[in-house]
DNA sequence: CGAACATTTGACGCGACTCAATAAGCGTGG
DNA sequence: CCACGCTTATTGAGTCGCGTCAAATGTTCG
């Protein structure tokens, strides 16, 4: 079964493009180079096992289930991993971010469908060939163990939000996190924005897209965040909001 | 601050015993051995890293939180893992059995509390001279990223699960992870034991013990299962089980 | 045997879901 | 620029699954 990468790549490209080799692998580098996993000088060597592509919003990166043949750097935009039962029902396990790396979890399978939520840019390696330069680069594996520790730390917070908290407490807890993970990457933290909808925030905190928006309008009426638009919301009161989501 | 463990170690002996330190070393070893992930000749050496602990039912041995000094390997019992919110509400992370590792997810401080289900005997190490170990040892740290990205998938499962499944479909999904894992450890997997409590399931499935009860008493009356006792569960029908946890 | 604890069962309430209607955003074309 | 259709978000009304509280039953162990 071919990769849903693939069937994209030849399916539908009207809507991507790839950029030249060259350039695609060097913004791959600087990616990894910034986390201090190899030297400077291995960079042009480990840039050219990578490739650039772009997806829409909404596209389809790759699907739960599939073969994991690659691994995937997130450059630009933003993307959903969620999985799914039968009926329909889904849950998003993580939203990722420009630096993120795709399929920390998938061994011979992907664990997650990979969903574009903005137009995004990534970087794309194959899985087997980047465990051989991992091989080679002990630094590299070290620095994806750490990584997959941290994720692996963060899946259980979510746990604990899932199994545990109120609508209420995982919604602020969301936008937490959000403001956090904003700050890490040199951006702005107080207006929050919300680069997904209403159904992906529902789906990342098993709720409804109905029980999200009233608890938007709750949090407001209290005085504890605003609402500027549908996807930006301000924070009235940083401490109101820990406090909301549950003293953690 | 003291780690947690030590003040087990120090405060309340009347339950645990040390094992020699050689006969608990090669039992270790021989944990990693199975998974190939050490060649035969450096066990000794390996083993020499770690010393070998006991646990009664109900002990914790280590505090979401503390600093992640040691890194476990289970010997024979389980272990639950779990975090919790200030007010008391908890949520389970993971159930541990022989020859699974505590500790991949932390890398300052524990990221959750880990505590004995049963009588428990673990093995452990110095998280610091562990990790010197695996830089001189590729092979090792290969393996530990193995695991943790099996956890990680794993995790993510429970996270659909916690956020989309409803309870019997949880407590379905729980009895055949439970088979699984017994299968995966040459155990028969049929009769099924419950080494936890209803309290620990509920942590786990984020639900009440009522709900549990309840649940495993629905599924007994529709033939899914047969309650041999408390602890003990006998798959009645597979097919339904598989049907009643979701078709996963 | 009896006390302490664990589990099951029952009655009831509430928080989140479902279904439904309305409002707001947003591109498209006149 | 506004009208239009389409998608998304909000709000409301009613329902239901699971939580809460309480009591009964079973189990363990001194």
């Amino acid at each position: 079964m071919a990769c849903a990468l693939d069937q994209r790549r030849y399916g539908d490209s009207a809507k991507r493009a790839e950029a030249p080799a060259t350039l695609c692998a060097m913004c791959h580098a600087r990616q990894f180079a910034v986390c201090g996993a190899l030297a400077e000088d291995k960079l042009p060597d480990f840039a050219a096992l990578s490739s650039h592509l772009r997806f829409a919003a909404g596209q389809t990166i790759s699907e739960e289930g599939a073969p994991a043949d690659w691994v995937f750097s997130v450059v630009s935009g933003v993307i959903g991993l969620h999985k799914a039962l039968p009926d329909g029902r889904r849950q998003t396990t993580g939203f990722l971010f420009a630096g993120d790396v795709i399929g920390l979890a998938s061994r011979i399978v992907n664990a997650c469908a990979a969903e574009a939520i903005t137009d995004v840019q990534v970087c794309r390696f194959s899985r087997s060939r980047f465990e051989m330069y991992m091989d080679d680069n002990p630094e590299l594996r070290a620095r994806l163990l750490r990584m997959t520790a941290d994720e692996l730390s963060a899946a259980h917070d979510q746990m604990l939000l899932l199994g545990r908290k109120t609508a209420r407490e995982r919604v602020a807890s969301f936008l937490l996190q959000l403001a956090e993970r904003a700050a890490a990457r040199q951006m702005p933290a107080n207006p929050i924005v919300l680069p997904m909808r209403r159904m992906a925030i529902a789906d990342y905190l098993g709720l409804t897209i109905e029980t999200v928006s009233r608890t938007f309008t709750n949090l407001a009426r209290a005085g504890v965040i605003e609402l500027v638009d549908t996807s930006t919301v301000r924070i009235g009161s940083m401490f109101a909001l820990r406090h909301a989501a549950g003293g953690r």
